[in-house]
DNA sequence: ATTATATTTGTGTGCCCACACAAATATATA
DNA sequence: TATATATTTGTGTGGGCACACAAATATAAT
């Protein structure tokens, strides 16, 4: 027995069923909208007898609710903030996921999804907790966070806890029961990935270079884990060639103190035929192999503008990029999905580990990844 | 000299303000509601001061419709055909940008949007041109065309024109200047990628190997696009290795026909180390691989089931793959913003190349690529 | 000026749902 | 039995927009 109802806008077309709707559903189990509404929502208090009418009438019709209309007349806004780093002229990272996030509240704004940006100074903590205190005072539902500074994020999370506001993690996370998601990538992958490319592209006898270069302020327990994958690929993968990995820790990001140090590592370790470094600042190393014309490969993180200029001019040969747009549209839909329809998120959402080279780069800049 | 609102159901917060609607249009422009619907629609005519001053009124207010509303008070339904070949079990590549034509339908059905889903046999021309009447007699408003029967495709689409039901396509494309959008890779950089792959992995005097396996009624020009891509790679990237690079076309696609095919081919050409498999169907030559213990690498399209398995078993050692969810989902939107907010698309949406292997392919299956 | 016709404008209804409030019914208390 | 209280149910309104129709105004023809 079915109960199909077909539009009569459109011209007797099999294909076109109009959705059922609370009305249909009362007419249907014989009782008033309201008492439907009482079901849906099990508010207020129905007979046991017509709530089953209700919930026959509902599987029966195979109603489901009209999103739209929904959120129409539920008038309450939703404001989420967004807590991330500001991104700088040599460091524009996060001019993608704030991209993302900023895509994903155009898409939702009509239902009534509000953004409240708070961005803070990658280099500087106090910044951090100064926009953090702009977003406890600024009650808002939902809060995307970007956990740069390890304690001072968890300080932050413990008033969010208090206060019962709902939070996920973007492109980093720290070991922390409570948050709602984690958007970002598999770390250790990423390591992965970076070694299982080198490995195809290197030659026998040839040597690894994982550069490591950072600010001191900055949370580097990532940078761990992704040269932790890297080895790791070697160790599990060892056949014929026993690479020898090499580590360059330096907390300077300048041209000159870079292209000094690598100049002479490089002197005391002349079979060095590959670079990995670790964040989105491969370009200062390409840019100084391009400049010596060394023939070394370099595998980097991010679409960042310097990194793709260095992958068209070929100073860079692989650049890994963790979706960082699809990063932030992914936050804001998680908490719309939250709210809205009350769908709880799974707890990790790795993006994929895209590889990029010069020959797929544009079909990466093009579209919102 | 602004006009803010701000809502006041969320205590006073300075970041949530309403959207300004017709009602506060009209106000501002002191007309009615129907005239600013008329002048927002242009429908009826309108005394051109009041024209102007409601414009005015728009542009001051920043106003933007409010798309719930909108498609809730336009009862209009819309009907989206989808014209693409059915997964087999030996293919079963259609399989995905279905799920993604599929996804796109259940996200926009709030909106009125429906699907009216033709599958055809990509072994039976009949079933195309069968298929392809059924759509033109469901009067739908738009069309996702999968061209592969090049001949017929056109017959199609001069009826689709006759009856002004705009089309796009997926996938792949023919030379037409008509339809509303394409989208799918951009074959030519296929080749190219496959080429630069090789051409990093592999040794100075290494050979290659283009692996065309086809079933004869298939329309294979998209084939011959990236084989020209993958020798274009060659031809301006020479270098000092100045690689041989064979073709071996095949009709047929049975285990045992390929692998004795190929035996006979590595018999004669000892020296290659590289195949590329211009379609889906790397995995045939990786089981053969694998069975005779061969080191060749190979690389292949497509994430369907049995590359998946080959690339965890280290057969395959790169996928390209071209998001065919993204595809599916894409083309659904498209039609989205094409009748519920007029907004035209690109004509040409190229897809990214993902580059796959075994350290990231599951992030690649789990996300809807 | 008077009627007929064309143009312009305003009002009302429905789309589907959430929620407040009133009405109706049932149960408890005096 | 009458009154107070609790439980259950129905109706109405609003949210922002599209569209039909009626009302108002302007223009043409007599």
């Amino acid at each position: 027995m079915w109960a199909h109802k077909y539009n009569n806008n459109v011209r007797s077309n099999m294909s076109i069923q109009k959705k059922t709707t609370i009305q249909d559903i009362a007419r249907h189990a014989n009782v008033s909208v309201g008492t439907v509404d009482r079901v849906l929502h099990n508010r207020g208090s129905v007979m046991p007898e017509k709530k089953q009418r209700v919930e026959e009438a509902i599987k029966k019709l195979n109603y489901n609710p009209n999103a739209l209309a929904s959120t129409l007349a539920f008038k309450k806004q939703l404001l989420i903030s967004a807590l991330i780093p500001e991104a700088t002229s040599f460091d524009g990272y996060w001019s993608l996921p704030k991209k993302g996030i900023e895509l994903g509240v155009e898409k939702f704004k009509d239902f009534g999804l509000n953004l409240a940006l708070q961005e803070f100074n990658l280099y500087d903590v106090s910044s951090f907790v100064k926009a953090a205190e702009a977003v406890l005072a600024s009650n808002c539902q939902g809060v995307i966070l970007a956990p740069i500074f390890k304690k001072e994020s968890i300080d932050f999370i413990e008033k969010l806890e208090e206060k019962e506001i709902s939070y996920v993690f973007i492109d980093l996370t720290i070991r922390n029961q409570n948050f709602l998601s984690y958007i970002g990538p598999h770390l250790k992958s990423s390591g992965l990935v970076a070694g299982k490319l080198f490995d195809s592209i290197l030659n026998q006898n040839e040597e690894l270079l994982v550069l490591n270069m950072r600010k001191e302020v900055e949370n580097h327990s990532n940078v761990g884990i992704i040269e932790e994958g890297f080895r790791n690929y070697f160790e599990f993968n060892k056949g014929p060639k026993n690479r020898t990995i090499h580590t360059l820790n330096l907390n300077s990001m300048s041209k000159e103190r870079v292209s000094g140090e690598l100049k002479a590592f490089y002197k005391s370790h002349p079979n060095i035929k590959g670079v990995f470094v670790t964040n989105s600042r491969a370009h200062i190393a390409a840019d100084f192999h391009r400049k010596m014309k060394l023939d070394i490969k370099i595998i980097g993180f991010d679409l960042v503008n310097k990194n793709i200029d260095s992958v068209k001019n070929g100073a860079i040969d692989f650049l890994i990029s963790q979706r960082p747009v699809f990063q932030g549209t992914t936050a804001v839909e998680t908490f719309f999905n939250h709210f809205i329809y009350k769908k709880n998120p799974e707890k990790v959402q790795n993006v994929p580990l895209d590889i990029v080279i010069k020959e797929n780069i544009d079909f990466y800049l093009h579209a919102n990844n």
